[in-house]
DNA sequence: AAACCGGGGAA
DNA sequence: TTCCCAGGTTT
């Protein structure tokens, strides 16, 4: 399917879209300069992230990591720390690993090739075109979910844009439509578009500057595009995590293997609930599974709830004695004896941060 | 092509 | 609640 952009499109975008970022572009950190690595850091942590959550996280990234060298000699866990809280935790991990990639094939500096960077761990289709328009000013065009709700607006399409397909065909289309401009200003100010004035719900049409040429406005259907097929619900799983106490003020951490969700990330260490299975047991089950440990389970210290993408999690935490025995990493990347304030040297999911939270209020 | 991978804000 | 966000990797 090739999809046909309006009349006028190219005069309106210089005449009108191009002024108006220019106008109205906001000022964002990583806008400073051009910097390739700064680039990188804030695209990747851009993915499926607002503007407004990444800005802290950048500025203390590039504080912590100001170069691809610095970052490449960070050790993980410093660099798990530095990203914590902020989700999608293989990102840092493949930043991390691309870091040494670049200092190892391409002496530290950022390539500038396609297939080069693609190369690179975390590093998509996406990232590719941002880093290469928005550093080196080559002509590729980026499809965000800010270009697809703009373009599929623009031009009226009703396809559902989650079908790889139809993604391949809207990169098509952004292609020609970022065709005979400055790539670095008609990528950014497309999303800028999309991420203040073609928003997903109440989009300022009226304050549009492709509004003379779109489609969907001039059918009064903006709030049909883009289309999306829903989703199906998604399950809640219930776990049971300990909190092992070795003396009243030090108690157990563990460490999720580094391959899988969270991977790296450290926790109270539990598991899921097995069918017909009481909370007590599965919590003394998945301590003598991940950690060799026999345990007394005893009272509640807190229920979790959080929403992950494809689930929601319920946690009972509970307290547990100690029975003498030494822990060993048995399915778990590692483990560690800590107080509460040794804790903040160690990057925690958001749920088990909650944990945390509840045993700081105690 | 579909499943998997976090977390937060807006309505 | 539901949707969506400057996506990428694995199967």
């Amino acid at each position: 399917m090739t999809y046909r952009l309006p009349k006028n499109c190219l005069l309106t975008v210089s005449k009108d879209l191009l002024p108006w970022f220019e106008a109205n572009a906001r000022e964002l950190p990583w806008r400073l300069n051009r910097d390739p690595y700064a680039v990188w850091v804030s695209e990747c942590m851009l993915q499926q992230t607002r503007v407004e959550t990444v800005i802290p996280y950048f500025l203390r990234w590039m504080a912590c990591f100001p170069t691809v060298k610095a970052l490449a000699a960070a050790d993980q866990q410093q660099v798990l720390k530095c990203w914590e809280g902020l989700g999608y935790y293989a990102r840092a991990r493949n930043l991390h690993a691309a870091s040494k990639q670049v200092v190892a094939l391409f002496g530290g500096e950022l390539p500038s090739q396609v297939d080069e960077l693609s190369r690179l761990k975390g590093v998509g289709p996406y990232t590719v075109a941002a880093i290469l328009s928005l550093a080196f000013g080559k002509s590729y065009a980026v499809l965000d979910g800010n270009v697809e709700r703009v373009l599929t607006r623009l031009c009226a399409i009703s396809d559902d844009i989650r079908k790889p397909q139809v993604k391949k065909d809207l990169q098509n289309l952004a292609t020609r439509f970022l065709a005979t401009h400055p790539p670095a200003q008609l990528n950014e100010a497309v999303m800028e578009l999309g991420a203040t004035v073609c928003t997903p719900r109440n989009p300022q049409c009226d304050c549009c500057p492709l509004a003379s040429i779109c489609r969907a406005h001039k059918r009064g259907e903006v709030s049909l595009f883009p289309y999306k097929s829903k989703k199906p619900k998604i399950p809640t799983v219930q776990v049971g995590a300990g909190v092992v106490w070795r003396d009243e003020h030090t108690f157990l951490i563990a460490q999720r293997n580094e391959s899988g969700m969270l991977g790296g990330m450290w926790e109270f260490p539990g598991g899921k609930i097995e069918k017909n299975e009481s909370i007590e047991a599965c919590i003394a089950r998945e301590l003598e599974e991940e950690l060799g440990l026999k345990v007394e389970v005893g009272d509640e210290l807190i229920k979790v709830k959080h929403t992950y993408t494809h689930f929601h999690l319920r946690m009972g935490v509970h307290h547990c004695r100690w029975q003498g025995d030494e822990p060993e990493a048995i399915d778990c990347a590692d483990f560690r004896w800590v107080t509460l304030a040794e804790c903040e040297a160690y990057p925690f999911s958001r749920a088990d941060l909650k944990v945390l939270e509840a045993l700081a209020s105690q």
